[in-house]
DNA sequence: CACAAGTTACGATGTTATTCGTAATACAAT
DNA sequence: ATTGTATTACGAATAACATCGTAACTTGTG
């Protein structure tokens, strides 16, 4: 019943390290580690073996040159928002992707979203 | 405005019997598994296990008066869509709505939808 | 060279998700 | 009552996910 979406959509844990990985660039297992150990407890070869699947799943490419190797998030975080995006709006909004908005709009709203957005929306018209 | 945060999210498979569920209202097992083979090959027993394991998560409630029982989804659309949606930003936009708002934007809009998000972003205004 | 420290590789474990087959149960019709 | 059908309940098989322990492998330093 799972969806085959051609898109490798990245799971949770993953997704941390995705996030780290945009914040700090390029880096080791050790680096990686040692961020998100600020926010949550987690083994070293747990976020190392997360690291190689990922690579695996070509979600991360790989510099193996030196003795710590270097990761790097393989596609851009405004790419992985897009997708993951996407992905929601087809599963849980009917494929309307206003309709997300409207609802994330009502979510939560404070005067400067509400600027901001209106501010993207006049240079989205513009560009018309 | 404040959301139930321990709520449980769906599954894959779930929010697609719930988004049938949404659809149909309350609704037996075998009514639920026609409406999803129009779109995809899924055995009864199945969407059966899946319905009763949403019952114990409590995602969706059931009247077992009659030898079919008859399920409900437990919680509105609305509100998961929300609770989805609040998930997604926390996990991949930093916790900023109006990011999420923004690249869902960028992606694809039609003229219609960025006049009626406008429409919106006036009546949100007007509240305050 | 030999050792200590850091790193990668490998495999084991436990959990959740998904799927479905089989058994048990209820009910209707003969 | 007996039989047949629809339904629920139960549990097994498989896969993905997440976590970590241990082994094996560099590499710099004494």
């Amino acid at each position: 019943m799972a969806q085959d979406n051609l898109a490798i959509k990245p799971t949770e844990a993953e997704l941390t390290l995705l996030n780290i990985l945009w914040k700090l660039g390029p880096a080791t297992v050790r680096q990686v580690h040692d961020t998100v150990s600020e926010k949550q407890k987690t083994g070293y070869t747990t976020v190392l073996k997360i690291l190689q699947i990922m690579h695996e799943k070509t979600l991360v490419v790989r510099d193996e040159t030196n003795r710590a190797h270097i990761y790097a998030a393989a596609n851009s975080q405004t790419s992985t928002q897009s997708s993951l995006l996407n992905d929601l709006v087809s599963k849980a909004f009917g494929g309307s992707t206003s309709k997300l908005v409207i609802r994330a709009l009502d979510n939560s709203t404070s005067k400067k979203e509400i600027a901001d957005i209106r501010q993207l929306l006049n240079e989205l018209e513009q560009q018309e």
